[in-house]
Formats: structure tokens, sequence, C-alpha cells
DNA sequence: TTGTATGCGTTATCAA
DNA sequence: TTGATAACGCATACAA
């Protein structure tokens, strides 16, 4: 007693309790339907001395499912993937899941690796930030109907749930916001294009989009789409251009923080010199100076709407029909993007 | 084909190649010291042609190692939280170990069942921010030698790795730079004193340990610890009495993000009014105006030793000797604690 | 109401 | 160089 003692299994304790592991196993199954109280209590107390926990492991190996699913996200340090995760997390403790996440960080090579592995490990679902470069991977599990769920990213051509949020909306939202606040010259700041990052694609899309509808004009240069590195750069090159945007829209967190880095280094005035609106809804948002005006993604209830997606399929495994779910972003007006008054002579 | 098939094993690849499930073994297992170069290929062949995948559970039972640990956090919203995950999981990558990620809220009742869970799971081992309240498990543990490290906090009595910053060192850096700078009337932030928050309670008895050193004047008032819900109510009085403070040092990110939206809300100016420095490097410090001075932890080492330390546990159970190991903070000077110059006739 | 026997997919021991 | 066979710890069908 307190060595580092072998394990104990389910047949010490039906040794100490005097009866059969089967009966022991109904114990823990609490089958007690047919079960005497006084075996009951045998099997009990043999437990308690004993301190027997079962191994999942081997129960695992007999029922075909772990209890655990994998989330494979780009990278956990950001914000909104932490979001998501605690939303899954959530939902997944109420069932007694547990969840082993990984870093794909957007690498073809890692993700895959992570989902044979994880596979490898029985998980019984997975729920993945898709790089999108692992199209015979992803088909081979809806054929195999492995439950599966994407977010953030949405796959063409790979029929599995999906949530993402209505990046042409927040775009709308956006241009439209800065419509009604007399703004017109305005720039979108991205990091650099790439065909298969959905969320970009869509947002300077649907940019594109609200700027034609609204009538105002589409100016290349206020295409910002560049790696974070040299976006301060490239904004200084346009403030010092005959024609400014009065107006710069961060279609995410990071090209939020080259923007305002830029800000400060230029000592712009915030709305006055340049009015800015960026999607996600950053936490230092309400004490910056001034405050700003953001467009939220409800990351909760996108995290949880994946894990509850993702146990539909693990328990109907059969008549679950794919769907791709967009979610509303929602505007949360601060002071970054209001309206001018006649403060400084400029008008809408 | 194509068809929710059942899964291959071992046993279908043995039968297609001709050979026998325990040469099918060897061969995964890379000992090819005996075996010829034929039924190697003929192996290879018909694990490809029949897309076959190790299960792992099953080889987890054989073997008594899942190749993957639990990590208990507080709450993986917390930033110091994630990097400290991201630095685990580049360690466990390389060793092809999986994480599993549970957040106690630091409650011990969810710490006591994710424990025992996860024990049942068969992980190799848990790296854990304790809540500190359930002495008995964490014995339990050291007792069985069950692979164990502590981070952020250590809990008197059980003798396991532990992983901590140098709190009194930070709140020394803080009155120091404060007291070099000419700030004298210094005021600690926090959440409200326990115990057993080993952080909390070192950083404010450094802080008063320190103030003495310095020959500062320690005043009670001064002292705000309290729910961050009423932080800046108590601020607001202590700046609207005789006697308000230069300087307010927040012992944590929570802490700060409550005085930055007083400093707001009030229009004090930073650092004429109110001087600041806090424990925890922000990701906005830099661009915030002014720029914030930090006191940063060094929160990939600190993960990244935490995951050593459990891989020796696990690797060599035996004569492995607990430590509590210290990691120091460093200062990163920025803008919201300089010495005044006389601008505003303040003098230093 | 409880026990026996078998199997889950591996790995390991020992023969052959 | 390879193959039977017995574990690993649990769950379940069936017997008793």
């Amino acid at each position: 007693m307190g060595y580092p003692l072998k394990k104990i299994t389910m047949a010490d304790v039906a040794r100490l309790a005097n009866v059969s592991k089967s009966t022991v196993s109904q114990y823990l199954n609490k089958r007690y339907e047919y079960m005497s109280e006084k075996t009951k209590k045998r099997i009990e107390k043999a437990i308690e001395e004993l301190g027997y926990q079962p191994n999942i492991v081997a129960r695992s190996l007999k029922q075909k499912s772990t209890g655990t699913i994998g989330v494979i996200v780009f990278n956990i340090l950001h914000l909104l993937t932490t979001q998501v995760l605690r939303a899954i997390e959530d939902v997944c403790r109420k069932r007694d899941y547990h969840v082993i996440v990984c870093n794909s960080d957007d690498h073809p090579e890692k993700e895959k690796k992570y989902i044979n592995m994880l596979r490898a490990k029985q998980v019984d679902g997975l729920i993945i930030f898709p790089t999108g470069k692992n199209i015979d991977i992803y088909q081979n599990m809806v054929k195999e109907q492995f439950p599966l769920v994407f977010i953030d990213r949405m796959v063409p051509g790979v029929n599995v749930d999906a949530i993402l949020l209505d990046n042409y909306k927040a775009s709308n939202i956006a241009v439209d916001y800065f419509y009604k606040q007399g703004y017109k010259k305005i720039s979108i700041v991205s990091p650099p294009f790439e065909q298969h990052v959905i969320p970009r694609t869509e947002r300077i899309e649907g940019f594109q989009k609200a700027l034609s509808d609204y009538g105002l004009p589409i100016k290349e240069e206020y295409v910002v789409a560049l790696e974070l590195s040299s976006i301060k750069e490239r904004l200084k090159i346009l403030f010092t251009s005959d024609d400014p945007p009065e107006a710069l829209f961060a279609i995410n967190d990071l090209s939020l923080m080259e923007i305002l880095a830029f800000v400060k280094e230029n000592h712009l005035r915030v709305p006055e010199d340049v009015a800015i609106i960026s999607i996600d809804d950053v936490p230092f948002a309400s004490i910056f100076t001034p405050a700003l005006s953001t467009i939220a993604q409800p990351t909760f209830e996108m995290g949880e709407k994946a894990a509850d997606r993702l146990f539909e399929q693990i328990t109907q495994k059969n008549q679950h029909v794919p769907k791709l779910l967009r979610f509303q972003p929602t505007l949360i007006e601060r002071d970054s993007a209001k309206r001018l008054t006649n403060k400084r002579g400029k008008v809408m």
C-alpha cells in the first residue's frame, strides 16, 4: 500500500466481492435491475476498498467509442479559436466527452497528420478549421460517414456540416455604417488574398459588392491585402497620396492591430483623420481611445452549434444531412467611426 | 466500396498479404530486422490497398500508454493559459503525443471530476493549473507516482513539480521602476485576496515587502483587492480622496482592464495623473496610448518546461525528484509609467 | 439474479 | 524469418 502498485482491475474487485466480473460490470454500468441489494453493497465496498478506477481504454476498445473528439484549429493563440473551443468544451462536458486540441498552423501537412492520428486514436468525431488543402482526406471521411464538422471555412465540393460567419453581411454592415456616418472613401485592410481562405475572400468580395450597391467608388488601391508586416508601409503610401481614404475596414483583429499601430505611429486622429471598423470584437475595444466600433462574430454560438451538429452525427450516423450554416455578425457601435460633427469643419 | 464499411484490422491485412498478424505487427513497429524484403513489400501493398489504419486504442490497452496527456486549465479564454497550452502542444507534437484540454473554472469539483476521468482514460500524465483544494487527490497521485506537474500555482504540502513565476520579483520590478521614475505613492490593484491563489498572494506580499525595502509608505487603502466589478468604484473613491496614489500596479491583465476603464471614464491622463504598470504583457500594450509598460511572464518557456518535466516523469518514472521552478519576469518599458518631465510642473 | 465464455485489435512470448 | 497463442481490461450473449 502506497507503493507504485499495479493497477486494480475489475477482476480484483470481483474477487474481493466474491462475484464474477460480469456482475461488477453490470454494477458499473448501473444495470441494477436484477441485482440484489447485498451484492450491490459488496461490490461497492470492494471498489471503495481497492480504490478501483475503471479503464476506459479497455471499454473503448470493446464499445468502439472513446468519448473523445478531436478539434483541429489553426492556432489556439487566436482569440476566435479559444472562444470557439470554450463553447465546444462546454457542450462536451455535459456529455462527459473530452476534447483533444491540435494546432495545424494552417499547414495542410500538419492537418493531415493530425487527422490521421486522431482517427487512429479512434476519436468519435472531428471539428476542423480546415486548411482546405486535403480534399481527398476530407472526402474519404464523408464517404465513410465519419462525424465531421468544418468551422470558419468551408471547402467547396466537400459535403459536410460547416459553420460560417455571414461574411458578406459583415462587410455590408461596415460599408453601410460608414456610408450612413458620411464616409465615402473606404479602404479595406486584410492579410493576403487567398482563394481558399473563405472568410477573407468573402469579406473582400462582400466589401466590393457593398461599395457598388451604395454607389461608392471602388478604387483598386483601397484594397490593401498584404502580409501583416507590409500593411503599415502601404497605408503610409495611401495616406500620403492625393486621395487618401477616410475610413478603414479591418477584416479581422490582426489587420486591426496593424491599422492601430499605423495610426499611432503617424499621429492620426480617429475618427477625425480616419474612421475605423473591424470584424472581431477585440477585448480592448471599449477601453481604447477612441472606443473601437467593431463587428462581432457570435463565436460561442458558433462553437456550440459545431459541437451540437457533431453529436447529432455521432448519435444518428445514418440520416444526418450536411448543412452550411451561416451565423449573423452584429455591429457594436462605439466611437471609432462616428459621424463627424463640425468640430473640424468636416461635414458628412 | 464507398459504403459505411466495417473497420479494416490487422487481421485483414494479414489475410490479404498472406502472413500472420504478428508479422504485420512487426512491420508496423518497424522491426524489420528479420523480415524478408518480399513479405515487407506484400504487407506494404496490402495496407495500401485496404487503406488500413492501426487502432491505437487497442495498442494502448496492450502497452499501457496512450500517447496522450491531460491539461486542466482554469479557463482557456485566459491569455496566459492559451500561451502555456501552445507551448505544451508544441513539445507534445514532437513526441507524437496529444493533449486533452479541460477547463476547471477554478472549481475544485470540476477539477476533481476531470482528474478522475482523465486518469480513467489512461492519460500518461497531467499538467494542472491547480485549484489547490483537492489535496487528497493530488497526494494520491504522488503516492502512485503518477506523472504530474503543477503550473501557475503550487500547493503547499504536495511534493510535485511546479512551474511558477517569481512573483516577488515581479512586484519588486514594478516598485523599483516606479520608484526610480519618481513615483512614491503606489497602489496595487488585484482581484480578491485568497490564501491559496499563490500568484495573487505572492504578488501582494512582494509588493508590500518592496515598498518597505524602498522606505515607501504602506497605506492600507492603497491595497485594492476586490471583485473586478467593484474595482472602478473603489478607485474613484481613492482618487477623490485627499491623498490619491500617483501610480497603479495591476497584478494581472484583468485588473489592468479595470484600471484602464476607470482611467478612460474619468478622463485621467497617463502617466501625468496616474502611472500604470501591469503584470502580463497584453497584446495591445504597444498600440495603446500611452503605450503600456508591462511585466511579462515567460509563458512559452513555462509551458515548455512543464511539458519537459512531465515527459521526464513519464519516461523515467522512478528517480525523478520534484522541484519548484521559478521563472523570471521581465520589464517591458513603454510609456505608461515614464518619469514626468516638467511639462506640467510636476517633478519627480 | 449471477456466472461463463468470447471478442474487441493490438503486442509479446516463444516455437517452429 | 515467421506464426500460434496468450494476454491487455472490459462488455455482452447466453447459460445457469
